[in-house]
DNA sequence: GAAAAAAGTTAACACTGGTTACATTTATTC
DNA sequence: GAATAAATGTAACCAGTGTTAACTTTTTTC
């Protein structure tokens, strides 16, 4: 039964549009990103297929605005993360990078999407716009020890703080590393492999 | 046209099942992993959609045998790499890392299809054979300055290796790093990475 | 309260895709 | 060269998907 709110009852869904976006990740976290479909989302929100066509123009703008909105979270997790860090004067770099791998491994749904350039539309402005303040994000939260001398450009040391706590949320998403481990563990493990990255980072 | 080879007309292919995957190859480097599909490839090859299940059992087998014989190539590409470093004297870590990449930024379908594990039969042996050498090779080669305790654990030293790799691997070729770049200045981002990771090995 | 807008439903269309049953053609075996 | 096996084609089935058109119900507006 959906829930009914003040100027709604059980015709009018109340919130269609943000409901959906809900129900993209539950099913996408359920049986996976390929078995997702709009008919699957209306049905699990009791709703006619036909419904979601006013709310979104098509299957692609409903995924492209989830993976947006999937991006601010994601920016918005790692942002608290770092002030939390500098509030308490430990280590930034590794609380961003951990918040990185923990966003990725509990929101997995969210995570894939927004990488999956053949299911969104790219060219979408408030897609590009969260992307781009996420990228802004990661070069700020993994550079401070590192100055750069061009701000768009991406270093070396930073591209190498970015691409393994993306790899390793890969691999331990839909790879074989800490397979059926808690996710304490796997935080752990991720913990690890960020101090042994320590010492390229004051070299 | 078909091929004629001895023995074989148009009628019989000659050799469907390894053409098979070679169109599975093809297809997916051209319009993306999504848009495979077994009709797709038959029709590549100018044979019936039907034909396919006299070689497979289904499509998922297919796939699954592409994967394992990419983790096989992907292996002895890195292997190949390793032990040309080791004759000529030069870093051979380095070389396993950028064949690593290398090999995902040129052969990008055979790359992405063996971590999916919705599209293959991950208990097929032949595949967790081809997986666990490529995994053997990995850790070996990335670990050859690290004692192992355990051969089969994963030192974190050597999980930063892989995952740094396999990260920027991922970021490029899904995501927004190096974008529309050549492969050359692709590969020397990639070189510039993996020796801003040096420091991290030696301490 | 009437008119208009918004949100949903029903029903269907068009297409794709994997898969199978059965007939047909070629290759192999004895 | 006949019999058998292997390889392919034909045709269809069936389930699923995105999408649209036309109609209905509720909410908002004036």
């Amino acid at each position: 039964m959906p829930l009914r709110r003040k100027h709604h009852n059980a015709y009018h869904h109340g919130d269609l549009a943000t409901a959906l976006l809900q129900a993209v990740e539950d099913l996408a976290n359920k049986f996976g990103l390929e078995a997702l479909s709009l008919r699957a989302c209306a049905k699990a929100l009791g709703v006619s297929p036909a419904a979601a066509f006013k709310h979104y123009a098509d299957k692609r703008a409903l995924l492209t605005a989830f993976a947006a909105a999937a991006l601010s979270d994601m920016a918005e997790t790692m942002q608290a993360r770092r002030a939390k860090a500098q509030a308490v004067g430990s280590d930034a770099f590794l609380a961003v990078g951990l918040g990185y791998i923990e966003f990725a491994l509990t929101h997995p749904a969210k995570f894939q999407l927004m990488w999956r350039r053949d299911l969104i539309d790219e060219r979408d402005e408030a897609f590009l716009k969260a992307r781009d303040a996420m990228q802004a994000l990661l070069a700020d939260g993994f550079a401070q020890s590192v100055p750069d001398e061009d701000a768009q450009a991406i270093s070396p040391l930073e591209l190498l703080a970015w691409a393994s706590v993306h790899g390793l949320a890969n691999l331990m998403i839909e790879g074989p590393i800490a397979r059926g481990q808690s996710l304490e563990q796997r935080l752990n493990r991720a913990r690890s492999m960020l101090e042994a990255l320590g010492p390229a980072l004051q070299a």
